[in-house]
RNA sequence: CGGGGAGUGGCGCAGCCUGGUAGCGCAUCUGUUUUGGGAACAGAGGGUCGCAGGUUCGAAUCCUGUCUCCCCGACCA
């Protein structure tokens, strides 16, 4: 993509109404446009980390066995009202007629749609397991939205809801999901701690929050710091109890947030110098409601000996849109973002200081088509503007690798190839930038 | 929902107290000189001052109402 075809609105100043990092930074870097409390625009930039996010998490889904749906964003208020959450919801809900004066809602979640799904095209239990997952715009009115993306009112999440005909082999499922969550924060490049979360009116140890890491995320959490390190999962075993093994001993280290902290049990457990207390933003949650939708909407399938049974069920988010802005929280500098390269808008960023003498638009127009040729997103910055502008711009927007080309480099035949997270740089022939940029 | 703050060109702000027909910086456009880390000079375009009433010869400014946005708290992916 050449920037001067693009559109990338970066701002100096910050507009005075963000006030988290995030916040500011997706606004200078042109990523996203507020058009109301909560509710935003998508600019080029911002709509291409989304989908790179949204893709890594439907990958991991379809590796775990889940199945993708995609479930309306509009519903029908009668489906509420069968599962009693019509009225328990309350205001969060942004409730709309249409012409027939029937009354609709748009989502803030699917337990309802998914599970009157499931009820009419599942009839047995031998169907089961089965677990179905939907990237959708999702709507809660808030009281109170704030930090850009990071809280917003419209968001896009991954809500996925597994099947099963009893809690053993719903433990199961769950276990999966779990594990699933573990592989996509690590290609997202994240530091993701899972912590024991309020398990709510159901009860038992299966509910685990999702906590990004970062200066100023929204609550503590506490845990033993060789969490952080254990490396992600992979394709996790099918077997149950070798399945089930593998989660112990990944939640064996002591990770919990603020409300579930057990300071006796952190301090005997947790060495004084393992112990870490730092803020995160939560980023997925994944919960087991048993029966809970079953019975309210009533679906029931045949059971092995022909009774009637409810099946057993678990629901589990990612906040992708919010994924955005917390990864922007946890992976920025003074200069600008800086992207994990599996999120980054484009992978390589090239700087033309002087698109309007040949010799150098020729040389820089080289590595652009030698690169896309390769595979690689490129953003070219053709733009007319002075050299300083390019510099901040490209630093702004955190592409991962950035490569410098101008009259020097056309003279000395070496380019610049700048790393953003580092900040290091090395002088290359063009050959030697191809072969750095495309060696994986 | 309780408490606080703010709405003036795309962004950041001044002007308001003490009414007199809108200004500064950045950005944009033109020209000249510059030219490898957010250039200088000269010129230009762009705003019914959130909206609606009211007071007044005259309202960005005073009064009333209303809408919107932000911050702190309680709540959430």
């Amino acid at each position: 993509m050449k920037m001067s075809r693009f559109l990338v609105p970066t701002l100096k100043e910050a507009p005075s109404d963000a006030v988290a990092v995030s916040h500011q930074l997706a606004l200078r870097a042109g990523l996203i446009r507020q058009e109301a409390a909560g509710i935003f625009s998508w600019l080029p930039l911002g709509i291409r980390v989304l989908k790179k996010i949204e893709q890594i998490v439907r990958e991991e889904m379809d590796r775990a066995g889940a199945v993708e749906v995609l479930l309306p964003t509009v519903q029908r208020a009668d489906l509420w009202r069968k599962s009693g959450r019509y009225e328990d919801y309350g205001a969060e809900m942004l409730r709309i007629k249409d012409r027939h004066e029937r009354d609709f809602l748009f989502g803030p979640t699917a337990e309802e749609v998914m599970t009157e799904l499931v009820g009419a095209h599942v009839n047995s239990y031998a169907q089961l397991p089965l677990i179905l997952y939907n990237i959708q715009w999702k709507f809660r009115d808030e009281v109170r939205p704030r930090f850009g993306v990071l809280r917003s009112r419209e968001f896009l999440m991954k809500d996925a809801y597994s099947f099963d005909v009893d809690e053993a082999s719903a433990r199961h499922s769950y276990n999966r999901m779990f594990m699933a969550y573990l592989n996509i924060f690590a290609r997202l490049g994240l530091s993701v701690l899972p912590v024991r979360a309020d398990p709510g009116p159901i009860g038992g140890d299966l509910s685990h929050e999702f906590m990004l890491l970062a200066k100023t995320g929204e609550s503590m959490v506490y845990a033993d710091d060789r969490a952080l390190g254990l490396p992600a999962p992979g394709t996790p075993p099918e077997d149950p109890q070798a399945l089930q093994a593998l989660v112990d001993e990944r939640l064996s280290v002591y990770a919990a947030s603020d409300e579930l902290h057990d300071v006796a049990e952190y301090e005997s457990r947790v060495e004084e110098s393992h112990r870490m207390e730092a803020r995160g933003v939560e980023v997925g949650h994944i919960f087991f409601f048993g029966d809970k939708y079953s019975q309210s909407m009533d679906v029931k399938l045949d059971g092995p000996d022909g009774a009637q049974i409810a099946m057993q069920s678990g629901s589990y988010g990612v906040g992708v849109s919010r994924l955005v802005a917390a990864i922007i929280e946890a992976s920025h500098d003074d200069k600008g973002i800086v992207w994990p390269a599996a999120v980054a808008p484009f992978d390589i960023g090239i700087i033309n200081l002087a698109p309007d003498k040949d010799d150098v638009t020729l040389l820089a127009d080289t590595l652009y088509n030698a690169l896309q040729a390769a595979g690689k997103q490129c953003l070219l910055d053709d733009r007319k503007i002075r050299a300083g502008g390019k510099f901040a711009d490209m630093d702004l927007i955190g592409l991962p690798k950035q490569v410098v080309i101008g009259p020097r480099s056309v003279a000395s035949g070496q380019l610049e190839l700048k790393d953003r997270a580092s900040g290091e740089t090395h002088n290359l022939s063009l050959d030697d930038v191809v072969a750095a940029l495309t060696q994986d």
